[in-house]
DNA sequence: GAATCACTACTCGGATAGGGTGTGTCCGAGTATACATGG
DNA sequence: CCATGTATACTCGGACACACCCTATCCGAGTAGTGATTC
């Protein structure tokens, strides 16, 4: 998995917290736990693109989040990262070569393939199942300071 | 996801398919899917490793499954040639930079990699409650032909 | 004739190159602000 | 004093290199079988 979506996780919770007052700047975003600023622009804008976050140009610009916590699910931001495509994907390899055999069953999907996908399934509904609001709520629960040292230092100015 | 996953699955229904009596060579697995041979080889090898299939070197050597479908799993084929680390890996960014705070709240795990490693722990525990016996019931349902045709072509010792 | 030995052919196993994708960086298009200027 | 136009600084957005890992390949170590040789 792509280190992106880690990285793009973290800064969905930190813009949630930094509030919508003001947009964040990607630097800023980055500069929060020393990530390459230029390359979290790049994740951001793939975000952008998946309608998780605006963005606005110029002085006084930067990201913010385009809904509300409870409507971003994890999978909306691993899919925006990741691309849409699925982990396992299936060559059809069983129609190459002496096993070929005859084609009448190859409406049928393959079952190898069946298999793998019933298990990513079972991991996108995990996924979809768990908002950047949940998330957000566990990790206020377990360290209270968060939020407020997120939303104090997003509002300096300076550093 | 690696390409050696499928090619790995494929060849393991078609040793169980092919039966114990004789060792199969990686060349001729290899040719029923027009494979690389020598790549392909590689991946037996990693299986070998991991104790679901047994290796013989010279004439009237190759590959065998080393236990029963019913015990093997997808997820040990999968451990096996991905290799044992979690797909998201949580490299720790809450701890740099200014947004690092204080190292009180580190003994918990991070709160986003608990949701990520979640929705992973749903994969493999879907991908190990399927055996390598399930997939190759459930192909045999859906086209019984191959079996018998298997069993066949890797009896006959000519292309 | 039977056992022993050397030889050959064949297979896995790990060490060795090439290509594609992820990772990282740079510069240009566009905008809000601040300032100077004129009415 | 207020409105207007201009210049400026700042941000995102996409185009451009670098590196690592997956893909693919090759050759050597080891073994089963075969045939010749000897007792």
């Amino acid at each position: 998995m792509h280190e992106g979506v880690e990285w793009a996780l973290h800064s969905c919770l930190n813009l949630a917290w930094a509030g919508d007052e003001r947009a964040i700047t990607a630097a800023r975003l980055a500069a929060y736990h020393d990530l390459p600023a230029a390359y979290l622009n790049k994740q951001l804008q793939a975000l952008a693109r998946a309608g998780i976050v605006s963005s606005a140009p110029g002085p006084r610009g930067g990201f913010r989040l385009a809904r509300r916590p409870e409507d971003v699910t994890l999978m909306d931001v691993v899919a925006a990262i990741e691309g849409p495509d699925q982990a396992f994907r299936c060559t059809e390899i069983r129609q190459q070569g002496p096993g070929a055999g005859m084609p009448d069953n190859y409406g049928d999907p393959c079952t190898v393939s069946r298999a793998m996908h019933r298990a990513e399934l079972a991991w996108r509904q995990e996924l979809a199942g768990q908002t950047l609001a949940d998330v957000k709520a566990t990790a206020e629960r377990t360290a209270p300071g968060v939020p407020a040292r997120v939303r104090r230092w997003f509002a300096d100015s300076r550093v």
